[in-house]
DNA sequence: TTACACTGATCGCGAACGGTGATCAATGCG
DNA sequence: CGCATTGATCACCGTTCGCGATCAGTGTAA
């Protein structure tokens, strides 16, 4: 018994004639004839009493039509439901998010709000790998992400660049100053995520230390913002380092924030989409992000891909 | 979207394993792989999220689930109601009648009632020419027939004789008799039904008459009972026949019923049926029937058929 | 009573589908 | 870094599906 069965056997028993069933389905009667007899094979039933003159359901047949009806009602709504669902995710966007993105995430919704096809938004968080492999599923549209990449079958668009600002003890001496060379930093522990986890800010901070003329000496490591910044504010005098408009928005019970000097670390934050034109919201989100790109404080990035 | 696929869908669903939904469904892994991706290609929306290691249900997969469950439960709900009608069906048993059996049938229902597989009986009225038809399309089981008859592909077994009454009006000479010498009546109108409606009837009242001596004069024609009494009664003397059986249970306003002699026309009751070994339902249907023949009042048919 | 139009069943054919077994590729475990 | 597991894919074969042509039964009209 399967549902095509049911459509024609349906139909016939709208009509109670083969020909004119046939012609509402779009198929020639031999067709019809042959369904039904099979469905009838399987059944044991006769469906209809047929002459050729007059057709008219049977016992059997009156028993089976509620529950053809019922099916395909049930088909129908079955399909409206995955359509409707299908409607409804075109018109949301999933953007994956990096953490610490602090104001400038706030910049970017209300950039989307303001956008002319403001669809509802999804914030998904996910370690920078998952997130990556979601955009290449779809199962994201986009993703925000800090630091270069390649990513083959993926396209990174540049958004902007924030600094590192490092968190010293309030009582170091060091946090008395405006700025902190990087070279003053050599001496104290630094606690880093392991490469795995970020490894573009790890790069790009031992690059920066090399630059400065020495090895930082590792410190525990860094945990989470809240475990480690208690431990640099009240435990043994370490520094780490957080993304300037991360650290704007941190509590500070014992640990201050200072810009870096000689030289300035900076990250790069992309925007990584699958390839080819993009759909309507996804389009509105990246104009968003282009427009968060340019209001917000800091330094801008690179000319745009407008990916019009 | 067939009810396989819905039914490989819910079973992957509900192992959330493509290999072991395959074994439960008794085919082969890559069948299940095929039909899945057929039915998501048609629907525009994969359901499951398939790594090698794990399966997930998309929200697309959620949102079918209930109506595929939904779907297939009341495709077994369907199956359910078509086999139980044919339960039914089987344990009934259709029998086709003539009229005028009078006590005749009283007699079968009664032994029916009395064998041991007492199955519900319906009875089916209908012209000779339908209750043959419908015995031939096992639309009815049987059916009791006046007369004899060669019909290819049916058979017929002979049940009992009973002999025809004339009916008089009450103040006709003739009514003072007590049985009534057919070449009496060579000058009283005859009411017959026409010969397509009852042939077997109509020959034997024919030759009945000429064996006599006589061309009967024909009178108006007989509809029905009621009203062809009520004409013989209050109209024009006119005289018609019927089977002694009937003529016992009939009201006589005005009417007299009385045997004929000099021949006495008798007419043979048949049961047709298909040939064949009978189902259950129905031999016992063809035991009472022979028990009602065997006991009834009135001449005996001939042997009987056993078909055992 | 005969001729005819209508209608469902049947048949042969080609295309699509369903299931099988073999194989491939990725994934997570040890 | 192997290795077992597992879903996807492929070639193949039997079945099913739809089509067009034709047949056969039925009711109607001449």
């Amino acid at each position: 018994m399967e549902i095509r069965q049911l459509r024609y056997f349906l139909t016939v028993a709208e009509e109670l004639h083969f020909g004119r069933a046939a012609e509402r389905l779009h198929i020639v009667q031999s067709a019809v004839s042959q369904q039904l007899r099979r469905l009838e094979r399987e059944l044991g039933t006769d469906l209809f009493t047929r002459t050729t003159r007059t057709v008219r359901l049977t016992e059997a047949g009156d028993r089976l039509l509620p529950y053809a009806r019922e099916m395909l009602a049930l088909q129908a709504r079955a399909r409206e439901a995955v359509d409707a669902l299908r409607a409804e995710q075109a018109a949301r966007v999933r953007l994956g998010t990096s953490s610490g993105l602090g104001e400038r995430l706030d910049t970017l919704l209300a950039a989307l709000a303001r956008s002319a096809g403001h669809a509802p938004l999804e914030l998904v968080t996910g370690s920078t790998e998952e997130r990556l492999a979601q955009v290449r599923t779809g199962e994201l549209d986009a993703t925000l992400l800090r630091g270069e990449r390649t990513e083959p079958g993926l396209e990174f668009l540049p958004l902007w660049q924030d600094a590192l600002r490092v968190a010293l003890p309030a009582h170091h001496p060091l946090a008395a100053r405006e700025a902190v060379e990087l070279a003053r930093l050599a001496e104290l522990p630094l606690r880093l995520s392991p490469p795995a986890r970020n490894p573009a800010l790890h790069d790009l901070v031992l690059r920066s230390c090399r630059e400065a003329g020495f090895e930082p000496v590792p410190g525990p490591e860094f945990t989470n913002a809240q475990d480690t910044l208690a431990a640099i504010g009240y435990g043994t005098p370490s520094w780490t380092v957080f993304y300037a408009p991360h650290a704007e928005q941190l509590p500070v019970p014992g640990v201050v924030f200072r810009p870096l000097r000689d030289p300035e670390p900076t990250l790069r934050t992309y925007l990584a989409v699958r390839p080819g034109p993009p759909r309507a919201a996804l389009r509105a989100l990246i104009d968003a992000c282009n427009a968060a790109a340019d209001e917000a404080p800091g330094t801008p990035a690179a000319p745009q891909d407008a990916r019009r």
